[in-house]
DNA sequence: TGAGGTTATTGAATCGTTTTAACAACGGGA
DNA sequence: TCCCGTTGTTAAAACGATTCAATAACCTCA
């Protein structure tokens, strides 16, 4: 069928030790065999077989990610930048999307096992400490991703979501508002509960403040809608007189909701609006959404950086590397002058 | 290290053969040697290694799709509907993201032939039969996506893009519109060129109507959004009247150019706006976005069942399979009454 | 000239699974 | 009793690249 190197070493007159040298340290040749053998291979459209590689190799050039949702451009810009950083180092990313399912993640994390990558980068749903360290037992490194890890065995880099949920509300609150409602879940993420945490601590540093939490099943426009409509249904004087969202799809429901012909709730003067992730689409909404906007391609290049030294020396101590969120204030919270 | 099938075989105390059966052809064992050797894998965590399995096999079990956005969530529904699909044969899917440059996909591609995927799903950017061609010769299928091949000397799954440009502009003239702008680009996209001649054709048959083409350079909301500054910085007699953006992303770009503060263009009043894909974002949107809508899942789903019988069986001959689109009028497009 | 050192190339073993031909054990029919 | 067919199991040969110890070829210097 596709020629292997036995055909090029045929082809080239030399043994199939020299092919693989040509390719692997071309230092190792002399320049006349190495030009013969470059020909063979292009006259013979030979491709390695990288299922051959890695079974000697013991473990393929391949990185495995796995993120809770693919639409979600917070996390497309991880991978790129993930992928990018691993290019440079000659590992190509594969993408998972566990669209906040366990039973997907848990796919995912079984092929990648099977495939023997080199390593797992993964915004994980629940706890997976455990799946993890069961990796680390086939040497194949993990590091988490948006999250920290609940004990410190393993490596993550992270946004401080605390801080994050911290900065939202105390934004809230210096435009004067008090009756704060944070729209999030489930809370099997820990993104959702460290950013109500963060806007709990906010709420209670201020004593006429009040905060109210609305949960929803998954974080996306749909459920927003959903709670938005929710809000839109209650008496006026019962409707929060701001909201924080836990991220800015569910952002982008509420706001639909809220805008919705028939309900009428204006954006911010009724209800100050805020969400998580500045992603593309929140400075283009309706009304141009505040957010908190999270360092995401440096985040995927670093998981990666990490998680090549982890794989070069397996002894190396867990990191946990974290950055700092940063408030952009748009006009879903700041009233026109 | 990890386990293999030696050591199962071991310690059940049979052949490596008896113990591949197990896993493949369960049939073929008896209840009490298969019980044994199931015991064994699970007391040494035995997780086969898919590279000799390729190897042995000749190809993976993988299916490599590579799309022009993963940010476009028309994709991602393509892909979502490929991955289950192909899960159902037990094959999985590994995602690119070409991101409408020409290296990046030929990156893709060249990571696939190296790893003897099952086979190629793709949308491609330019013209890239040769680049098949080359792939089939190695027993890898290309199934085209979104998009008809050239010749047809390879299937594809593709919603007809130039019936959904007439359809789209036909809207608009049927509300009244005569002054259309069709805004999108690169032209090497084919998407964007059928679209645009159905737009043409639509315009053809009105003879008081008008169509102007705005070229960009990539189908994203930021070029969008350059495009429809385009538009507001022209003295109000010399806008068009509608424009059709080649997608929703474009569209919602444009929107918001045309909705930003100080430029005050009122849509669809002075100017009506139609996108094409429906993402979920479009009816999320300032004014809630005329589309057209394909049936994305079905079109990732179709794709992979086509790819699996021509791998099954290379001399089937290409198909060639055309989803219609359809309108979905909104009130970017249509004045309330 | 010959010993010693360097460099380029080879051949064979290896990775872990699947597959296939061969074989053993057993029962039933003649 | 012998032969044949069935069923379950085994041993060995692949798959294609990498690696390493062994060898060959050449150069340098005494």
């Amino acid at each position: 069928m596709s020629a292997s190197v036995k055909d090029v070493a045929a082809l080239a007159g030399v043994s199939v030790g020299t092919v693989s040298n040509v390719m692997n340290r071309p230092e190792k040749v002399s320049a006349a065999v190495s030009a013969r053998v470059q020909a063979a291979i292009n006259q013979l459209g030979f491709v390695r077989n990288d299922a051959a590689r890695q079974l000697r190799a013991g473990h393929s050039s391949t990185i495995g990610l796995v993120v809770l949702d693919v639409r979600n451009p917070f996390f497309t810009d991880v991978a790129r930048g993930a992928e990018d950083r691993a290019a440079r180092d000659g590992f190509s990313v594969i993408l998972g999307n566990s669209d906040e399912k366990t039973d997907r993640e848990a796919t995912y994390l079984d092929l990648f096992e099977v495939q023997r990558v080199h390593g797992v980068l993964i915004s994980p749903i629940g706890d997976i400490t455990d799946r993890l360290r069961r990796l680390r037992e086939r040497r194949i490194p993990a590091v988490l991703v948006d999250r920290t890890s609940d004990d410190t065995s393993f490596s993550s880099v992270s946004v401080d979501d605390v801080d994050g949920g911290a900065l939202a509300v105390e934004h809230l609150i210096s435009q004067g508002r008090r009756r704060i409602a944070f729209i999030g879940g489930p809370m099997e993420i820990q993104q959702v509960v460290d950013r109500l945490e963060g806007a709990r601590a906010a709420v209670a540093a201020h004593p006429d403040a009040t905060l109210e939490v609305i949960h929803l099943d998954a974080l996306s426009v749909i459920e927003g809608r959903i709670a938005g409509a929710g809000l839109v249904a209650r008496a006026p004087e019962d409707r929060p007189d701001a909201v924080f969202a836990a991220n800015d799809l569910v952002a982008m429901g509420v706001l639909q909701a809220l805008m919705m012909q028939g309900a009428d709730v204006r954006v911010p003067d009724q209800i100050a609006l805020i969400g998580y992730d500045d992603i593309d689409f929140a400075s283009a909404a309706v009304v141009p959404l505040s957010s908190i906007r999270q360092p995401s391609a440096l985040i995927g290049q670093t998981a990666v950086e990490i998680l090549l030294e982890e794989a070069a020396d397996p002894a190396l101590s867990p990191r946990q590397v974290v950055f700092q969120p940063k408030l952009v204030a748009r006009e879903s919270t700041v009233r026109r002058a």
